[in-house]
DNA sequence: GAGCACTGC
């Protein structure tokens, strides 16, 4: 395997790399080594921040503009400084403030904490933050609010207008997840409305003039300069990184990572700078982790002097909190990290000290499929700016060099940019909460980048099977204005709404609620034995919905505790006490919601499950997998195989030759693993039960039956 | 024996 290096590039002037996080500059001693100085005052540190000299040419823009898109480069300051600029220069009053839109809860907090800082004001009072179950701001007072941008759609399901803002400030728009793009669809369609609403759009350098056009369209022929934009670009900081590639295509990217990582601890022996490894998923981050301490070991028996002792780290997700702490501490001296990482590394968390990028150049990507209609994960090429923004990684600490284990002419193959989520999720939630918003003809919709219509067609016909709309395509009143206002999937506030039909509404909520939440069963490293044998005191044969509802049962026994016995109780069953107290907070929200509703949620069916079964159907019958003599399943109504994922307690009965496989199941969540796709979190049913409950989503029958049935209905129309 | 990118309401 080798490399050549073509060029140095700075990978920032065309990608994506505007992820500025506060968080990295959390103690003050951070900021002034990133400032390159240690004693200054933070009013001189926010002058010497690249956005300072623009100060008064974003304000013009903002005067003279209704919308400016700002290309912000990481470090640039824009997140913390554009909303102290506004601030300072009398855009809020006593009845409007400047909201600003975050992707992710934690930079959320920590852009309003670091602004307090700088203003030495109390968090909560001019500037706070609003994210889902926990407001800190004082209407009235707060000049500078944070949100998600998730919640504020949901502020726009109350107040259609915003007349509570009088600038929004939109961060990190270039990563284009489905709640900033409706954010923007819907702010376009607002400022029509609202004249005198400013619209500030940060991004990266690439998608700048693609947002100036969308807001500029339709507006030029009006002859009216009212949604004028304007483009502002500011520069970061940054160092430069030398890009290598392989001369050749590799056919094992995690052997290559191994290797590459190998090959520059040796050659860098004299530098010191910590090694990340990007790669797609879990069980890749864990063979590269078990590889490189295997060579870890070697290298150790070696014995050579002073040669740097490796650590090894793996970094994902579902791993506990603490352990994904560890990535942040510091290296020793004598030490070089080496961290092998999922995506969540290419956005969500920034790492200190990184040097030296390894790329596989492939990434897992929801993608929607029509045929099932529903979303999973599939692996897939990563973009140019995505391995961009990867590159980047090495470049925040000094210069850096960047490996990519493929060869330069498939980074010429890439794709620009990752495809946005809109046009590759399950839309449901997005239609039922703009029919809620008034926006009743989806497909003309003004998007910044339209979904496919084919998914379009696939939503309105599942959203027509849930009762949610009627046949003119209106929401239904009241159910389907009562399921838009859950912050659910469509599918899961049917099954909560139909919970008290069947009399099992206590065990609905809790089962919805622990639906909601991610990895409620925890495996601690080389303890599986005990973890699995742990999972089996909750386990029943009626599948995974029944089996949470028992986790969650357990663990609301034992609430009366005090919170740290609780999570001692959750540590020796392998359950993670960050999840179940989550889901129990869900719930909480969820039976509020019902409640305004007036909906009784009071009913429980105690220990019959037939109910809760029966109540899902009407949910998720779209889900619904009937058993094939192959051994696998079959998609009900698409006829797709699906294998059992791995984690139901399903594969217990399946395990076992003397028990028949359940004939019929549903499921909530589909991945696509290597060879197939694998169904999660289901449960046994009847067949009989599926007819009688949604008759008119599913034809019931002989081939021949059907096809006289078919027949008289066309006779008859 | 199988295996689970990342956010968000």
């Amino acid at each position: 395997m080798s490399f050549y290096s073509p060029k140095f590039i700075r990978p920032n002037v065309d990608s994506c790399i505007d992820t500025e996080r506060l968080n990295e500059l959390e103690s003050e001693q951070e900021l002034a080594r990133f400032n390159g100085h240690s004693e200054l005052s933070l009013d001189v540190q926010r002058q010497q921040l690249p956005i300072f000299k623009h100060r008064s040419q974003m304000l013009y823009a903002l005067e003279t503009h209704r919308v400016v898109v700002v290309v912000g480069e990481t470090g640039s300051g824009k997140s913390t400084q554009l909303p102290q600029y506004l601030w300072e220069s009398g855009w809020t009053d006593s009845k409007h403030s400047i909201c600003v839109t975050e992707p992710r809860r934690i930079a959320t907090i920590n852009l309003a904490k670091r602004i307090c800082d700088e203003k030495s004001c109390i968090l909560g009072d001019e500037v706070g933050y609003a994210i889902r179950f926990e407001d800190c701001f004082t209407p009235g007072r707060t000049k500078v609010k944070f949100v998600t941008d998730g919640l504020l759609i949901r502020e726009l399901m109350q107040n259609p207008l915003l007349p509570q803002y009088s600038v929004v400030i939109l961060d990190e728009v270039h990563e284009r997840n489905t709640n900033t793009d409706i954010v923007i669809g819907l702010l376009k369609k607002i400022m029509k409305k609202r004249h005198d609403l400013k619209l500030i759009v940060c991004s990266a350098t690439v998608d700048a003039e693609e947002i100036k056009l969308y807001f500029d369209e339709g507006e030029k022929n009006k002859n009216s300069n009212n949604l004028s934009t304007c483009i502002v670009s500011v520069e970061g900081r940054y160092y430069p990184i030398e890009i290598s590639y392989l001369t050749e295509p590799c056919d094992n990217y995690v052997k290559a990572s191994v290797t590459t990582a190998m090959a520059v601890h040796f050659d860098q022996q004299d530098n010191d700078g910590d090694i990340l490894i990007f790669l797609t998923g879990q069980d890749e981050v864990d063979e590269a982790v078990s590889k490189l301490i295997e060579k870890a070991t070697e290298l150790k028996s070696l014995k050579k002097k002073n040669f740097k002792k490796l650590w090894i780290l793996a970094l994902y997700g579902s791993l506990p909190v603490s352990e994904q702490l560890k990535v942040f501490e510091r290296t020793p001296k004598s030490c070089r990290k080496i961290i092998v990482s999922t995506n969540i590394a290419e956005t969500s968390l920034t790492i200190n000290g990184i040097v030296y990028v390894i790329d596989s150049g492939f990434m897992k990507l929801k993608a929607y499929d029509s045929r099932l209609g529903s979303e999973s994960l599939i692996t897939v090429p990563c973009s140019k700016s995505s391995a961009n923004q990867r590159a980047g990684r090495a470049g925040r600490y000094r210069s850096g060099k960047a490996f990519r284990l493929f060869p330069e002419t498939e980074f010429q193959n890439m794709k620009q940019h990752t495809p946005p989520e809109m046009q590759r999720c399950d839309l449901a939630s997005v239609v039922i909460q703009l029919k809620a918003l008034g926006i009743d003809n989806i497909c003309r919709f003004d998007f910044l980048s339209a979904p496919p219509s084919k998914n379009l067609v696939n939503t309105l016909e599942l959203l027509h099977a849930l009762e949610a709309l009627d046949h003119n395509s209106k929401l239904t009143n009241p159910l389907g204005f009562q399921m838009a206002e859950f912050p659910l999937h469509p599918t899961y506030s049917k099954a909560l709404i139909n919970a008290e039909k069947f009399g099992c509404a206590q065990e609905m909520l809790s089962i919805i609620a622990m639906l909601q939440v991610q990895h409620v069963f925890i495996t601690p490293s080389g303890r599986k034995i005990q973890a699995d044998k742990s999972k089996l005191k909750f386990t029943c044969t009626e599948g995974d919905h029944i089996t949470l509802l028992n986790v969650y049962k357990s663990f609301t026994d034992k609430l009366s505790k005090n919170k740290k016995s609780l999570a001692n109780w959750c540590q020796s069953n392998f359950l993670n006490f960050k999840s179940l107290v989550r889901a129990s907070q869900i719930r909480e929200q969820l039976r509020m919601i019902l409640r305004k509703f007036k909906i009784d949620m009071s009913s429980s069916c105690g220990d019959r499950t037939e109910p809760i079964l029966r109540c899902l159907c009407t949910a998720f019958f779209a889900n619904a997998a009937t058993a094939h003599y192959s051994g696998d399943y079959r998609h009900l109504k698409s006829n797709v195989s699906l294998k059992v994922h791995p984690s139901s307690v399903i594969n217990l009965f399946l395990a076992n030759v003397d028990l028949p496989a359940p004939k019929y199941v549903i499921y909530n969540d589909i991945v696509q693993s290597k060879t197939t796709y694998l169904i999660r979190d289901l449960s046994v049913v009847d067949c009989k039960w599926l007819h009688e409950l949604v008759p008119n989503y599913y034809e019931f029958g002989t081939d021949r039956e059907i096809r006289e049935t078919n027949d008289k209905r066309l006779k008859l129309s």
